[in-house]
RNA sequence: GGGGCUGUAGCUCAGCUGGUUAGAGUGCCGGACUGUCACUCCGGAGGUCGCGGGUUCGAGCCCCGUCAGCCCCGCCA
């Protein structure tokens, strides 16, 4: 790090540097002026060195140069590396045992008053979002953001050292692609030389990637951009960061081992030792016991199926609907027998948010079951449940598409209880055999639960043209602590099945040449077995680094209404431009 | 597209039932101070109460609209 201007970083300083004659260069985080005496900590992205200018050792000038010194002016700084008297350590910096006394000072870079404040005291909120957004620099000045882009820097590295050690290559892809009618809207750009036409920013790699497997590139992979142009949230940005890979002559099993190996490697980056292999869920049994494709092992509670125990003492409204093909599930929290109604009722909320009519409860005291759940699932029912005594039954009657969702969210909710016992910190798990179908709500039609080229299970082609609905895929999701951290499949390389699919997806065979064509004569022009993955990297530099937010991992974020306050995008253009697009805006 | 929360000094916030000149901490400016580390002490400046309209004798406060930020639903193959 040494430079023509500067021999160490202000940060990197230890005791093993006292007596050296030093030069360092950074950024005023605070200062502190005795009259006579001055304290200045001095700031760069390896951390905080105070520096003391005293006369008799500083220069007047440098003395006059660091009474005046304001905070985020950037000066330079030569003098000694002194340690610091035992009574006057800092432990709370790395640079605390030492100090540089300074002989010569220069200011190289003057700063306005900042609108923000970088250096914060204990206890001191952060700025408004918007404020640290529109003032990114400042910001991105702060200890906690640095080390986030750091550990993303880290990951990144460790991503591609990984990636290549295992025999991938890193093969760029275009950003100036071809709108895709399927998925998320597309980001349009409009060609200059083609009036009336448009390239796409991808969504992902995901029909080049395959076209590589097919040019005989073996094993792919990439950190590629992707862009959707869909509304944002805390975990999704207009543009993210896909660890994109395909690889030929796998199968799911031979993908999922690649994918686990970056995992483990990155967790390792960020200090976490993770076995390996994860363990693996099928869809269904995810759905059945935690209702949710993306359950968080780290907790019990799993739901169980109460239906058979229902008996002739039980309320209408239940024993009517699991007559009527609907079931009664539930979860059993523990020490939920103190919960108070206040707690009830907000179990209650999340449920009847989830489209759940209603929440039955129960608890298990030393005299028996207790509440309104005696009434409705019927003694008899609870009787045969047992149960420890401190328990809390809470279940949700009807459809396994009502009481999924809704019993996800209650488990959720119950997790957070104090005493929840938590079986491991970082619990990763495989969900596998997902549907290859689903029902669009609006329509009814099939939808691609993924993307149209996952495979379908070898053991379920039967059902493809019978019952698609029953159709499993070989699509293959990665969780971590109930994210979804990724998601991939074996794709379709026969072009008759993917025909097949195209059909029962209403595509008629002019229109999948015409969007696809490149894919099918890909497929036809000798194509491999293949499958791949894509990992959200944001996410997982958001979780490694335990931040909140996406934007809190990325450089220069979108807000929620997609828009960047720092550089004031997006923005009108001259009407020359334009034209130049052969466009006009219309109201 | 829909719902919720927030918007008062550079920053973080308080502001009662609608009532006189809108406050605090911090930062900033000036002064004092030779071992501080959120230095301390003294003094000072600093306000389009997001914006527009309405109700009222009177609006930071009530009503309508709008903008921005955040969270959520829809959406995200």
């Amino acid at each position: 790090m040494a430079t023509a201007l500067r021999t160490h970083l202000c940060g990197s300083l230890r005791e093993a540097h006292v007596g050296e004659r030093v030069r360092v260069g950074g950024w005023v985080h605070r200062a502190r002026n005795l009259g006579g005496l001055v304290f200045v900590d001095l700031r760069d992205r390896a951390g905080l060195l105070q520096v003391s200018f005293a006369p008799g050792t500083a220069t007047p000038e440098a003395l006059a140069v660091a009474e005046r010194l304001g905070p985020e002016t950037v000066v330079l700084v030569e003098g000694e590396v002194v340690a610091r008297p035992p009574e006057g350590r800092n432990p709370e910096l790395e640079t605390g045992a030492i100090e540089l006394r300074a002989v010569s000072a220069r200011v190289v870079g003057p700063a306005v008053t900042p609108a923000i404040p970088v250096a914060r005291g204990k206890g001191e909120k952060l700025a408004a979002e918007e404020l640290r957004l529109k003032h990114r620099i400042l910001d991105l000045r702060r200890p906690e953001l640095q080390a986030n882009l750091i550990m993303r820097h880290r990951l990144l590295q460790r991503t591609r050292s990984t990636m290549s050690g295992l025999g991938f290559l890193e093969i760029e892809t275009p950003i100036l692609t071809k709108p895709t009618p399927e998925g998320a809207r597309d980001f349009l750009v409009p060609s200059r030389m083609h009036k009336g036409e448009f390239f796409a920013l991808p969504q992902s790699p995901q029909i080049y990637k395959q076209l590589l497997m097919v040019a005989g590139y073996d094993r792919y992979f990439q950190v590629a951009r992707c862009f959707r142009d869909e509304d944002l949230r805390a975990d999704r940005q207009l543009e993210f960061t896909q660890i994109d890979l395909e690889a030929s002559f796998v199968s799911a099993d031979d993908v999922q081992a690649v994918v686990e190996t970056i995992l483990v490697a990155l967790w390792d980056e960020a200090g976490h030792a993770i076995p390996s292999p994860f363990p693996r869920l099928t869809w269904r049994e995810a759905m059945e016991r935690f209702g949710v494709d993306k359950p968080d092992l780290r907790y019990g509670l799993e739901i169980e199926d109460l239906s058979a125990y229902i008996g002739s003492d039980a309320a209408p409204f239940v024993s009517d609907a699991v007559s009527g093909g609907g079931r009664v599930r539930g979860i059993r929290v523990p020490l939920g027998a103190e919960a108070s109604r206040k707690e009830i009722d907000a179990f209650t909320g999340v449920a009847k948010d989830a489209k759940a009519g209603g929440l039955i409860w129960a608890k298990r005291t030393e005299a028996g079951w207790e509440g309104q759940g005696v009434k409705a699932i019927g003694a008899t029912a609870l009787a045969a449940l047992g149960g420890a005594p401190g328990e809390l039954l809470l279940a949700v009657v009807g459809a396994d598409a009502v009481t999924s969702p809704a019993l996800h969210a209650v488990r959720s909710l119950a997790v957070k209880r104090p005493g929840i016992p938590q079986r491991l910190a970082h619990a990763f798990c495989w969900v596998v055999d997902f549907p290859l179908f689903e029902r669009d709500t609006e329509s009814g039609q099939h939808v691609p639960a993924h993307h149209p080229f996952t495979s379908p299970h070898a053991d379920d082609f039967e059902f493809l043209e019978r019952d698609p609905g029953r159709c499993r895929a070989q699509h293959y999701d990665a969780v971590y602590n109930g994210n979804e951290l990724g998601s991939g499949s074996i794709r379709i390389t026969d072009p008759a099945v993917q025909g097949l699919i195209f059909r029962l997806l209403g595509i008629d065979p002019e229109d999948q040449q015409r969007r696809f064509g490149f894919l099918l004569d890909g497929l036809a022009a000798g194509a491999p077995p293949h499958g791949g993955f894509a990992l959200g990297f944001d996410r997982i530099a958001m979780l490694l680094a335990g931040a909140p937010s996406l934007r809190d991992v990325i450089a220069f974020p979108k807000t929620t209404a997609a828009r960047a306050l720092f550089e004031g995008a997006p923005t009108p253009v001259k009407a020359g431009d334009l034209q130049a697009l052969h466009l006009t805006i219309t109201d």
